[in-house]
DNA sequence: AGCTGAAATTACTATATCGCCACATAACGA
DNA sequence: TCGTTATGTGGCGATATAGTAATTTCAGCT
């Protein structure tokens, strides 16, 4: 039998350390932010270059750029370089997880406002 | 027959509005701080009130509290007033999901990270 | 080499947020 | 009512981040 922890609580759970707080805080960070989830959303019918991003994403060239960087150093996207051009892809499954559950999140709040609003 | 979203693109997803965009990146910036993360992961034990919140978080009242508006703003957790003390609980499932999934996650990272590592 | 198009990077401003402090507010008992 | 306990709130300084403009880097072409 080994000791629960180290610490003097009932069990649970081992008290996340700071390191792994800041960790996860780092992911959801990354997609806290309205133009990286477009990006994202982009990028889920597959991989697209900058350019495309940048017409699509309705943005600046720079800020697509930096919003990518930002994705990729959060392991969410991998990059690929082709001739003059760069092509950005998802790389992580838990993208479309995460998307699926807050979009049908969403998708529930809105429909109970609706019939909050419709019972007036 | 009808017809395609309203765009001229191939087909895929609606292009999620502005709004949109907004509410989900608005959900994941409450999860993007590291003190609120430890609040929730505190909270999954169950119902707290907030002295019991501060003394396990190693803070302030000031900033649990503050942070603790800052989550129920998003709606992930509710409160309760019982006399002088506010007791606090999770109100969205979703917290729970998504715990499960970042963590899951980080872990399967840290592991390859430590195989990497023992193999040099 | 020189040119061109694509993407990344730097410098800068404006805005947002964290943690702390002091103070305000609410409930309750002496 | 006064005092105490438990929370919420406003203001402040420091830091972080989005967006923009200008510059730099890099690959491929003539």
């Amino acid at each position: 039998m080994r000791k629960n922890s180290s610490s003097t609580k009932k069990s649970s759970k081992p008290e996340m350390t700071p390191l792994a707080l800041e960790l996860i805080a780092a992911r959801f960070r990354a997609l806290s932010e309205p133009m990286r989830l477009r990006l994202l959303n982009l990028l889920m019918q597959g991989e697209k270059s900058v350019g495309a991003l940048v017409a699509a994403a309705d943005s600046s060239q720079a800020n697509v750029s930096k919003h990518l960087a930002v994705l990729r150093e959060s392991g969410m996207i991998a990059m690929r370089k082709e001739g003059p051009s760069t092509f950005y892809r998802i790389d992580d499954p838990i993208v479309f997880e995460l998307c699926e559950l807050m979009c049908s999140r969403l998708r529930r709040e809105i429909e109970n406002q609706s019939q909050a609003i419709a019972g007036l």
